[in-house]
DNA sequence: CGCATGCTTGACTGAACTCAAAGTCCGTGG
DNA sequence: CCACGGACTTTGAGTTCAGTCAAGCATGCG
């Protein structure tokens, strides 16, 4: 059984006129392979050649951007501590919210193909973050790569993810995206080792009304017929669930 | 610029009552890197250890299975020619179209994380696969492996891809998301060297609804509406792109 | 030829969007 | 300290868009 901890319901993100002027990437070196495989959950092959490893630590307060799109790809990142949200923005300026990444989970592997990053990424709460620099990633003389072989591995364990994101998306009705969205939200808390039964949403009820594809009315209106229903409580952005089984009933 | 050829029609699969019975997996061996890289379109970087490369080659007739949810991963492959599509089935029993496969792409990736495959590959025309096996991407004694940097290169443009694919869901009218669709597909034929005024979707509308989040009846409306407003020309599934322009405008 | 599948179109219904108003929380500044 | 302002949230009423149900046509196969 996981040490099941509280989660830290970590500064909120409240909007102030000017986003406040910040001394930029505290750029620590940070060596510390294990923590990142276990961060990563990684179970496949190594050759066990890792060698010292130079990572990079980055934090960073609420409301702070981590990645922007069409910056030049300069690594991939593992979030060691906080909330994330990645998004789109297309030709038309709309948004398009793809995720929202938490402990354990990687960033900028998008960047990869085109060397350059395609989503934005900003922190919903302060976050701690760790730096996978890409020399350490590509470098020609290196030979075979451990850090390499593992960066993929959580690629493609990220891409798994998404598809299942993606699939949120497909439920007939409203209200069962957002009683999926939850379940998820969940079991994501879960695998960190934070409670799956009581957990402080980071982001708004835009957002995750975006993310979900339906209006942030319709989200706020299932969460409190959910309320209503008994199967879990809401209040602001503390979810408490009441009800696993009636939960996943909601996602036919 | 490149070689502009109409899109082989090829045989439309028919369903018929019994799944024909088929010599399985031709397992020619074929060794064309170079090739490959080609139908990858890759640009990064390599080290020039490309030892003797063994592929396998891989045909399949309209209707049959190339991967299969659960299935153990043994490797990844590369679509030389013919449709395919690529879907999730769901505990409930609903099925979830991701994507619809076509020369350059890659398939399998999904399965490198927990070692099976995570959706459902069934070709929709004949198609022509060219297989890596997971012994050329992660035999260990072969050290620093070409073939694996070009799969994770080719990886990292699927997610790409993906997103993309994604955010084709989260248009607001149902009309636009169809004229996207359009949009993509022939940009995705023209990047392969076929027409891209000029092509034969491969799939049903039931498909495209589905991959959409849209009823087939909805899907049929929109190439109607479009039709009539002489954007595009549909006769069945023989698509004419008359105005991009105005193909264009419909998807905001 | 009949059957199955796929496609189109119409009429109706209902779910989700839009618009609007009011309440809550929080940080800031008087 | 308290009042103000802004963002966030909730809830209601009206409207629109897309889903459902149904019928009919086209195509290709057995």
């Amino acid at each position: 059984m996981m040490n099941v901890q509280t989660l830290p319901s970590a500064a909120r993100w409240q909007p102030s006129a000017s986003q406040p002027v910040l001394k930029l990437d505290s750029d620590e070196r940070w060596s510390d392979f294990p923590e990142v495989l276990n961060l990563l959950r990684f179970d496949g092959q190594l050759h066990g050649m890792n060698d010292t490893s130079l990572f990079r630590r980055r934090r960073l307060k609420a409301g702070q951007s981590a990645l922007r799109m069409g910056q030049p790809f300069e690594g991939l990142y593992v979030v060691r501590l906080g909330s994330l949200k990645t998004s789109m923005t297309h030709v038309d300026g709309a948004e398009h919210v793809l995720a929202f990444p938490m402990k354990g989970d990687l960033l900028g592997f998008d960047g990869i193909c085109k060397n350059k990053y395609l989503s934005e990424v900003v922190a919903l709460t302060d976050c701690d973050l760790i730096k996978i620099p890409d020399t350490e990633l590509f470098s020609p003389g290196r030979g075979c790569n451990d850090i390499e072989r593992m960066a993929y591995w959580a690629i493609s364990r990220e891409i798994v993810q998404e598809q299942t994101t993606y699939a949120l998306t497909h439920s007939a009705k409203s209200e069962a995206r957002v009683a999926r969205f939850l379940r998820v939200q969940s079991e994501r808390f879960a695998a960190m080792g934070y409670s799956a039964n009581r957990f402080t949403l980071p982001m708004t009820r835009r957002d995750i009304g975006n993310h979900l594809n339906v209006t942030l009315e319709t989200v706020s209106r299932a969460f409190s017929a959910l309320d209503h229903l008994g199967i879990i409580s809401v209040e602001r952005r503390e979810i408490k669930i009441l009800s696993l089984e009636a939960l996943r009933k909601f996602e036919a």
